[in-house]
DNA sequence: AATGAATGAGGGTTCATTCAT
DNA sequence: TATGAATGAACCCTCATTCAT
C-alpha cells in the first residue's frame, strides 16, 4: 500500500470514529454529515471526498465493528478449550469491546431503520454469523455435558440481550470497572447454562 | 370527566398508539407528524390539536407505556408472595407487556436521542423507579436466602437487558409463543440468581 | 370539480407557467425551484405541495404543451380540406402557438438531457405522434397528386425544424408581427413541397 | 510557435473536444469538469492549467465551430459560381459539419442561457456575421433573377432552421446517409427559393 | 505540468410547525 | 374540531474552484 493510499485510509477511520460517535449520541437520522465532518475540523464536502454518501459512511461504521467482533469470536472458537471456557471469554471480549468502543459497539442495534436492500441484508447476515457464534459454543456445551438441557437460541438471546444492554448505563465514572463487569456478566450468565 | 372531555381523551389515546406504531417502525427522526396522523385518516394539522408539537406526542408515548410497566411491577411487589415468585411474575409480566405492546415498548429505550431538559428528566426518573422494583426483589431475595449473593445492580441490568433485547427478535411468527418466552427466560434468569 | 380543486388546479397552472418561463430562459438544469417559486411570490417548499419534485414538475410542463399542440393538429387533420389547406393551417398553428407560448414550447426540444425512464419515453411517443400528424398530411398530399414525390420524413423535419427554430429568433419587437411570420413560412414551406 | 507551445495546443483542442463531447450529451450545467477531464483519463484539476474556468473553456468551444463554418461559408461565398450553386454549397457544408462534427455543432444552439457579457456579445456577433453570409448569397440570388422575390430574413432562418434540427434526429445508424440527408436537403430548400 | 485534497456556495427535498378558514 | 396551504429551517449532496506539493 504506498503512502498515499495509507493517508487517505488513515482519514477515512478518522471519519469512521466521528461518524460512530455522532452515530452513538444522536442516532441514525439525528447524525448529519455536518457535525461528522466538523469533530475533525473538516467540512462537509471533505467527507464526500472520502465517502460516497451518508448510508455508505455509516454501512462502513457498521463493517468495521462487526468484522472486529467477528474476528475476536472466532479466534476464541478455535482455541483448544472448554466449552465453558469459551463462552466465557466470548462473553468478556464481547463486553470489553462493547464498553472500550462504545461508539462504534452502540450502533449495531437498529440497522433496520436505517439501511436497505444489500447493506441491510449484509449487515444482518453477518450479525447472524456472530450470534451462531455463541449458538455453536453452547451447542458444544450442552454435547458435552458441561451445560444443562437449555433452549440454545433463547439462551443466546438472553445472554447478547444482557451485553447489549450495557451501552444503555455504561459509564466509566461508574462504580464498576469495566473488567469487574466482565466479570461478574461472565458468571452469572455461566450460572444459567452450567449444570 | 365530562363527554367531550372523554371523547378528547380518546382521540388522544388514538394518536398515542398511532405514533408509537410509526415511531416504533420508523424511529424518533423517520417518525413524521404526517404519517402518524395519516394511519389514523387524519392530517397533521390536527394532530397539533392534540398535542402542542412532536417531542410532546411522543413525550406522552413515553408515559403511557411506563405508566402500565410501574403500575404493573408495583401490584406485583405488593403481592404477599416469596421474591423468588416475586421475580418471576415481573419478568413474565414484562415480557408479556413488551411482546404484546410491542410498538410502545420498543420505543422506551433511548429516549437520550430525542428528548431534552424536563422531558428527559422525568422519564429517567421513572425508567429508574422501575429498575429500582427489580433491585428491591432482589435485595429481598438475597436477604431471605433465597438469592446467592449476587450483585444486585449488574443481575437486574441482566434482566432488564436480557428482556428488552426481545425487541429485537421476536416476531409473532417465530416458533416460540410469548408464554413460552416468558417462561423460559424465567426460568433461565431464575437459575442466575438462585442459589 | 369542486372549487377547492379547482383552485389547486389554478395554482398548479401558475407554477407550471412560472416553470415554463424560468425554464425557457434559464434551461433544465439553470431552472431552480427557488426562482420557479419566487416569481410567483412563492416559497420553495409550498411549490412542492403541488409537485411531487422538480423532473415531475417540469415533465407536466411539457405534457401541457404537447397535449395542446396534439389537439390543435388533430383536429386540423379531421377538417374536411385539401392536403394542401391543412399543411398550411398546421404551419400556421404551430407558429402561432409556438410564439404566443414561447416559453412553454420552447422547452419540449432536448428532453433527453432533463428526463429518464418512463417521462422520456411518454415525451418521446407524444412527440412523435405529432410529428406523425405531418407525415400523414404530406404522404396524402402526394397520393392525391397535390405535392410533388418527396422524402416524407426528410421534408416534415425540414418543416419541424424551421418551425422551431423561430423559439431562437423571434421577439415580439421585431419587425415582423406573428401573422406575417406564419404567413411567409406557410408560404415558402408550401412552395417547397408543391409540385 | 514552440514545440512546448504546440503540445499546450494539443492539449487545448483534445480538452475542446471532450467538453464539446460531454457538453452535447448532458447540456451545459449537466456537463461537470470532472467528466470532461476524465475521459481523456485527466484530473479536473489539469484542466484548469488550460483554461480559466468553466466558462472559458465552453466559450472556446463555440469558438472553433463558429470559426470553422465562418471560414467554410466565407470560402464558398468567394467562389465564383452563381447564388443558386453557393446556396446549394453552402447547405451541403452546414449539415456535413453540423454531421460530421454533431457533438460540437449541437452546442451553438443557445448561448444566451450559457453566457453573459462579453463573451455572449463576441458568440452573438459570429453567428450573426455567419447567418448574414446566407444572406448575401439569397440577396444575390433575388438580384441576379434566380431567386423569386423572398423574404430575405425569414428564408435565411427557415434554412437554419431546418439545418440545425438535424442535430435533433440524426442517427448515424439512421436510414439515411449523410450524403442523402445534404443532398435531399439542399434540393427541397432550392425550391422553395427559386422561380 | 499535473494532481490530490479541500472548500463553500447553492440546489433539491423533507418536514415540523403555523394559521386562516 | 379539523384541515388545507404555506413556510422556513435543516439536511444531503454536487460541483466549480483553489492551492500546496
Amino acid at each position: 500500500m504506498s503512502l498515499r493510499e495509507k493517508k487517505i485510509e488513515k482519514k477515512k477511520q478518522e471519519i469512521l470514529r466521528s461518524a460512530a460517535e455522532v452515530l452513538y449520541e444522536k442516532g441514525y437520522h439525528g447524525a448529519t454529515m455536518e457535525e461528522i465532518a466538523s469533530r475533525l475540523l473538516m467540512t462537509k464536502g471533505s467527507v464526500y471526498y472520502y465517502f460516497k454518501n451518508k448510508e455508505d459512511l455509516l454501512y462502513q461504521v457498521h463493517m468495521v465493528i462487526i468484522d472486529i467482533s467477528l474476528q475476536t469470536i472466532e479466534e476464541i472458537m478455535a482455541r483448544d478449550q472448554s466449552p465453558t471456557e469459551k463462552l466465557r471469554d466470548a462473553i468478556v471480549s464481547h463486553i470489553e469491546l462493547a464498553i472500550s468502543e462504545k461508539p462504534m459497539f452502540a450502533i449495531i442495534d437498529n440497522p433496520d431503520q436505517t439501511f436497505s436492500g444489500e447493506h441491510l441484508q449484509e449487515i444482518v447476515k453477518l450479525r447472524s454469523k456472530y450470534a451462531h457464534c455463541f449458538d455453536d459454543i453452547l451447542k458444544e456445551g450442552v454435547e458435552k455435558g458441561e451445560f444443562s438441557k437449555i433452549d440454545i437460541k433463547l439462551t443466546r438471546m438472553i445472554i447478547l440481550g444482557a451485553m447489549n444492554w450495557i451501552q444503555q448505563w455504561y459509564s466509566p465514572d461508574g462504580e464498576r470497572s469495566k473488567e469487574e463487569i466482565a466479570q461478574t456478566f461472565s458468571e452469572s450468565l455461566l450460572k444459567m447454562v452450567l449444570k
